[in-house]
Formats: C-alpha cells, structure tokens, sequence
DNA sequence: TAAAGAGTGGACTAATCAGTCCAGTCCTAG
DNA sequence: CTAGGACTGGACTGATTAGTCCACTCTTTA
C-alpha cells in the first residue's frame, strides 16, 4: 500500500531518527538537487549512520520518494495558510504579494523546490506520479479558492475552475524560473498578474 | 574575451574535435542533466580522449558554459524560424501550435532544455549569466515579433512591449513543466492561451 | 530477568568520477 | 625534409559514491 514498504519505524525512537533523516535529506536536496546530495551528507547533517539509513530505505531513490513528500507537504502547508481564507480577488492578489515576497525573501534562489524536482526526476516514473500528484493537490488548494470568491460574490459564471488553477499554477512556475535566472522578482509578478486577470475575467 | 580562454582550436580538425565534444554533452546533458552526465560518458558518445576533452575545455563546468551557449543557439533558431515571419496575431497563435506539436512529439518529455538547465545551475553564478542572456535573447526574439504585429495592424497602444515578452516567456516556461509532470499538452495549451490573450489585450 | 527484535555504529567494498600525465602522431611552415 | 607545435590515446590517481555487513546496544514483553 504505501510506497515504502521497507523498515517502517516501529517505536518512537526509530520515528524519530527516521524524521530526522527526511528532513535533513529534504534541505539539502531543496539546496543543492538530488544528484549532488550525497548519503553521506545526509548522514552527516542529520547526526545519523548508514544501518540507519538503510534501516529504513531502501535505496537512494526510495529516500528521494520520500523527500518528495516531506517538500510537498511543506509547500502545501505554506499556500493553505494563504489560501484557505480566501474569498475574494483581492485575497488572490495578496497572496500573490506573499508569494512574491517569499520569493525575495530568498533572493529568488532555488525557485520553486517542487518546480526543480520535477526537471531532475519528472523522467523516473515514480517521483513523476508523486510530482504530478503534488501539483494535482495545488491545483485543488487554488479551485477551492476560486469556489470561495464565486460563492461570495454570487456570480457562478460557466467556466471550469480547474483550467484556471492550471495556468496560474504555470504562470507561478515560470515566473519563479525567470526570477531565479534573473535574480529579480519582476518576471514573478508580471506574470501573476496576467494570471489573475485571467482568473477575474473569467470568474467575475 | 571570450568566456574559454583555454584551448581554442586553431585547425580544421581541432574544431571538428572540440565541435564533436560539445555536440555529444549537449544531447547527453539534455537528456540525463548536467550531474548524471559523465565526461566518460561524453568521450565515448564522441569518439575522443580524455586528453582532447582537456585540451580544449578547463574543466568540466567549462564545457558546461560550452553546452548552454550551444543549446541556446539550437532553441533560439527553433523558435526564430517560426517568429522570424511573424505579423500577426494568428502568426502568433501559430507559434504556439507549433511549441505545443515539439512538446507532444516527444511526449511532454524533457521539458525546456534551457529551463532544465536553469533549475540545475541557477546558483553558479557564470552558468546563470550566460543563461539570463539566453532568455534576454529569446525575449527579443518575441519583442520583435510583438512590433512587427503593431506595424502591421497600425495600432501602437502604449505598452511595454518586453513585459508583454517576459510573460510570455513565463506562461511558456511554466506550461512546458507541468507538461513535463502530466505528460500532456494541456497545460502548456492553457498557459500559452492565456499568454497570447493577455497580449491581444495590450497589443491590439 | 531474559529473550527477541528494533535500532545503531562504523568499517568495508566495488564502482565511478574528475582530473593528470606522458608518450606518442599529425600537420604545417621554413 | 625537418623542427615545432597542435593534436591524440589511454593508463593512472585520488577522491567520492552507493550500498553491504556484522557486532553491538537499547527497549519491550513475557
């Protein structure tokens, strides 16, 4: 059932060291990519051994499924936050304002850390369908959204709200990859913009 | 000068040689990454030596300054010889025919070469000079197109036609990684929609 | 308290990697 | 034809890598 089968920590103590490792897998894969994250960092940075490790991965590949998860989680978390008491335009453009801000916060490096998995992995098979299960899981965060500002404002136009979600999830993509080449928010939020105008012409 | 300072060929078979080098870890790096491409693997797709590949390139991230500058030529004449003639909207609509037929051809597969190397070196400094370059180009590329759509029409609204590019640019970027996930067009064909759209409204 | 199994530490291996080195061959200029 | 430099082949090195293995400790349970 799970996409991990082997070494399920058992006790609190292996949940633990088990966690442990995912975490420091995950920040130094968002860092620096899957390829150059070696196990041995990971070991070094989360205070672990290699039994640990294999203890409860099976493989380089199985530890990466996991790190998929964990920046999904984390990145989801982060726009639920934004998006969960959205009910109006002017919501959507403030958490356009969040986003952008994020961004600079960081000086646009890494872009999006789900965005730099996808062009590393998106050619294995497994971490594309966790990947494509991810934005899938995005995307519904925006519709629900979209939903709210509908409902407030009474206006139910016959649009699908998930095509919507799709091109301004694109648009925050590649914005974030032309900010992070650029090392300026301003691709970021043209082209947000543009999506939110998309999403008022058609929802309003 | 020139950002390879070392090794320049100076006869008709060390070009021949240094072209091969460069060919061959193009379409590798295009295919697995910068990381999982090996020179091994480079001088055995190219038929060279180890000594060829060092006379010729300092180290390996100079032949990877090498292999950015080549694929930004290979995808700004793809996309050239379809802007080049460029003066209308329709001429517009179909360029983006034209991105989405590429991206289905090879089954969503790969993404941007350009925006795959952008996640994978946007955080050496060189690397990603050469590649705000690259898009700078290809901005221009569709500024100019933008123009000779304004001569066309007669219409010259006051917009700035490099933001028109910009978003463009995103929308496209954005599209071609979530197409990459899904493994279907649909996303890019939403994205780039809403791009010529927005540029219809600010153009015409 | 004693057995069983979960969890741990770290040495070890085999493969692969980028990069070095030198003994050559090929080409051209004088 | 010959010297010098451009160019080439490939063996070699040292570092790093993923993954294995076994002896050991800790914790729970009967």
């Amino acid at each position: 059932m799970a996409s991990i089968e082997i070494g399920q920590p058992l006790t609190a103590r292996g949940k633990a060291t088990r966690a442990r490792i995912v975490e420091a897998a995950t920040e130094l894969v968002r860092a620096h990519g899957v390829a150059n994250t070696s196990l041995d960092a990971v070991l070094a940075a989360s205070d672990t051994s290699k039994s640990q490790l294999y203890h409860y991965f099976a493989d380089k590949d199985d530890l990466v499924l996991a790190v998929i998860q964990r920046q999904t989680e984390c990145v989801l978390a982060t726009h639920e936050s934004h998006l969960r008491k959205l009910h109006s335009l002017a919501g959507l453009r403030r958490w356009r304002d969040a986003v952008v801000e994020l961004s600079r916060q960081t000086d646009c490096a890494g872009g999006c850390p789900l965005g730099s998995l996808v062009s590393e992995l998106a050619e294995s098979p497994r971490p594309r369908e966790l990947l494509a299960e991810s934005f899938a899981r995005w995307e519904a965060l925006l519709v629900a959204g979209f939903r709210a500002i509908q409902a407030r404002s009474g206006t139910r136009r016959d649009c699908d709200l998930t095509e919507l979600a799709t091109v301004v999830l694109a648009a925050l993509q590649g914005g974030l990859l032309l900010a992070q080449t650029t090392r300026s928010t301003r691709a970021l939020e043209l082209a947000l913009d543009m999506a939110i105008d998309h999403v008022e012409a058609h929802l309003a």
